[in-house]
DNA sequence: GCTCGTATCG
């Protein structure tokens, strides 16, 4: 056998004058059992260089030289695996007849690390099919893929196995990976059965733990263990706090919060991006902004988790100019958003219904390659529908290849704010033969498209569905939605006897009821749903103007006085309203009677103008809510007035072309 | 070999 030729490989593939090539050289012309030591230390400068063409070289060299290359079968695995071709890896695995249990292990973690869990899944229901017995490095990865692939049963039986060979609770690793697959399985149970199981426990199987009951919402437990480990003398890593500090935010246990901000402050790692993170949605959900703002700004490079949490906390405090202005310097700043980010940020479009930006977003989730992601794709139906362009938000739900609960939702809210009501309901129905189950979002939805549209049939139907369906009974809020359905249509007292119906009517219920006898001008009835509003809170603002609307609406002055008065003292005030449009990109925001707009002349005449036209049109002016005791012109004038009447007629002028003379001229044009 | 932070609907 001429081997000659190793030579070669040495000079051409190893930088001179390194050991392996020098061990190689003396050991060239040895005999077989020379060339395997010299191929195995080859092997093992190619695991360590993570070169693929070297890898490759040798192993066909071997070949060539009609050398034995399987006996080094592990050793090729190793430096497949290395280089990163796991496929190449499986092939000389394939080969062998008798792969060595690290072989196999190495090859299932490579297989997770892709997130090819089937692959390793399959893998290891081969290995007892050659009389090899799993150890506990096959145990502490394999888990994890049972738990991609929520394969419960594969799991738990593979937990079995593990008991069989007696490695119950003989390893910290494994004992990990196991309390982290049931935790992702929801079998907390079982979880916290194989964590006590190991007596003397490390900081990685306690976080293990503690991130499972902050997943299944039992932040409480969370806090638990984490006090435990401490007690122990554990020291919390980055990991640790990351998830501590996230069930503070849930339980907006603020002192506790602070108290491990303290801690990680301490220990170093609030520098650390999780943490940090962590911290910023904790302040969040306690709605302390300025705190989040604080510890991201600290953040050096802060990355797209870093930036998509900032977003959402400032969403979470109804800053959504703030965090739209965030995404913004997030681009600008080179860090990529995801899916996340976008169905954060679109969230923020929906609620100011900015129609450009959703679709800005829109192409960019396209981009991305995010178009189907379910997230996306809810939010993008949401905030199309919210800034009225329901058709397109049809679109996006009709190009799923599953549409889910939540998309549905978004939808049937879509058509309610458009006065589609039969679209809404045909939606309703279509779902059941989807296999989605509604829940009390969908029936919100749907009587709220049926009260919008004046379907009193259509929505009693559906509330029939509902008490049918539901075992305890329809929630307050439905009946609230079923009261506002059958007031709007003036049946006041069926209405009133719907709410005899519930066990504990909150005031959301008595204020619809109240809204009802607002519209229909019923005075009595009024008063009664006032009073149980505000037996229930004193302070209900909306209650108060409701009520003297009532009284304006029929002339009773004295009682619009004395409710202003009693409002006066105690000390109750409502917001003003506020009505905006979205021009040229600008946001512009008009209040009642607002004269602070630069154009305000010209929107007030242009107003006047269009109202003469609609008069034309056949539109009489309901002055029935005016507060004030004026006469008939002077209501006319204060409706007019209305902040939405100004918002929109800013919109028509803008596109009218009147308003071009007299705007300072855009250098772009 | 194991553990982490950011997301959708009334």
């Amino acid at each position: 056998m001429r081997l000659l030729p190793l030579r070669t490989i040495s000079s051409r593939f190893l930088t001179t004058g390194n050991k392996a090539q020098l061990l190689l050289a003396k050991k060239a012309n040895c005999g077989l059992s020379a060339n395997f030591e010299s191929y195995k230390s080859v092997l093992q400068r190619c695991v360590v260089e993570k070169s693929i063409t070297k890898t490759r070289a040798v192993h066909n060299h071997m070949k060539q030289t009609g050398f034995p290359h399987l006996s080094l079968g592990n050793k090729l695995i190793d430096a497949y695996l290395n280089c990163g071709s796991v496929d190449e890896a499986r092939q000389v695995f394939d080969d062998m007849i008798h792969p060595h249990v690290v072989s196999w292990n190495s090859l299932m973690s490579a297989y997770i690390r892709l997130k090819r869990s089937q692959d390793a899944v399959s893998l290891y229901r081969k290995i007892f099919m050659v009389s090899i017995l799993p150890d506990e490095f096959t145990f502490s990865s394999i888990f994890k893929a049972f738990s991609d692939l929520k394969l419960v049963n594969g799991g738990r039986a593979t937990h079995g196995h593990l008991v069989v060979l007696g490695l119950e609770g003989s390893n910290m690793f494994m004992s990990s990976a196991l309390v982290d697959m049931y935790a992702k399985f929801g079998m907390m149970q079982e979880a916290l059965f194989t964590y006590e199981a190991i007596s003397v426990k490390d900081v990685v199987l306690a976080t293990a733990l503690i991130v499972g009951y902050t997943q299944n919402g039992e932040d409480l437990k969370a806090l638990g263990i984490f006090e435990e480990m401490v007690n122990c003398g554990i020291k919390a890593n980055d990991f640790t706090f990351a998830s501590v500090l996230i069930a503070c935010g849930n339980l907006e246990n603020l002192s506790f919060g602070r108290l491990i901000h303290g801690l990680t402050l301490r220990s170093g790692f609030h520098s650390r991006i999780a943490p940090a993170t962590s911290l910023i949605s904790m302040y969040s959900k306690c709605l302390l902004v300025e705190d989040s703002l604080k510890i991201f700004n600290e953040i050096v490079n802060p990355n797209t988790v870093a930036w998509t949490a900032m977003i959402g906390c400032l969403l979470h405090s109804h800053r959504e100019e703030e965090a739209l202005q965030f995404l913004l310097s997030m681009i600008r700043s080179s860090v990529k958003p995801n899916a996340f980010t976008l169905s954060t940020a679109l969230r923020g479009c929906a609620t100011l219904a900015l129609f450009e930006l959703v679709k800005q977003i829109h192409a960019s989730a396209m981009k991305l390659g995010l178009e189907t992601n379910r997230y996306i794709c809810a939010t993008l139906i949401d905030s199309y529908g919210k800034s009225g362009h329901v058709g397109i938000a049809r679109m996006v739900f009709d190009s799923l290849a599953f549409p889910d609960l939540v998309s549905v939702n978004s939808l049937i809210y879509g058509y309610a704010q458009d006065g589609d009501g039969m679209e809404a309901i045909r939606l309703f129905y279509m779902i059941k033969g989807l296999g989605i189950e509604p829940n009390n979002a969908t029936y919100v939805n749907v009587l709220s498209a049926c009260s919008n549209s004046g379907m009193l049939e259509e929505g009693h139907q559906v509330f029939s569905f509902l008490v049918a369906d539901h075992k305890p009974g329809p929630s307050t809020d439905l009946y609230a939605c079923m009261v506002d359905l059958l007031g709007r249509a003036g049946r006041l007292h069926e209405a009133a006897e719907l709410i005899a119906r519930v066990q504990k009517p909150d005031k959301i219920l008595w204020r619809t009821l109240l809204g009802a006898c607002k519209i229909h001008g019923e005075v009595s009835m009024a008063k009664w749903a006032a009073d149980k509003v505000l037996e229930l809170d004193p302070g209900d603002d909306a209650t108060y103007i409701l009520l003297s609307n009532v009284y304006a609406s029929l002339g009773q002055w004295k009682e619009v006085t004395s409710l202003k008065c009693l409002m006066r003292e105690r000390k109750l005030k409502k917001d003003p309203a506020v009505s905006w449009i979205h021009v040229n990109q600008e946001i512009h925001t008009f209040m009642a009677g607002d004269m602070s707009h630069a154009k305000s002349e010209l929107i007030y005449e242009e107003l006047k103008e269009l109202v003469e036209k609609t008069k034309d049109l056949g539109y009489v002016p309901d002055t029935r809510f005016v507060l004030q005791d004026m006469d008939e012109f002077e209501k006319e004038r204060s409706l007019l007035y209305h902040s939405e009447k100004l918002a929109v007629t800013y919109g028509v002028l803008s596109n009218s072309g009147k308003m071009t003379l007299s705007l300072i001229p855009n250098p772009k044009q």
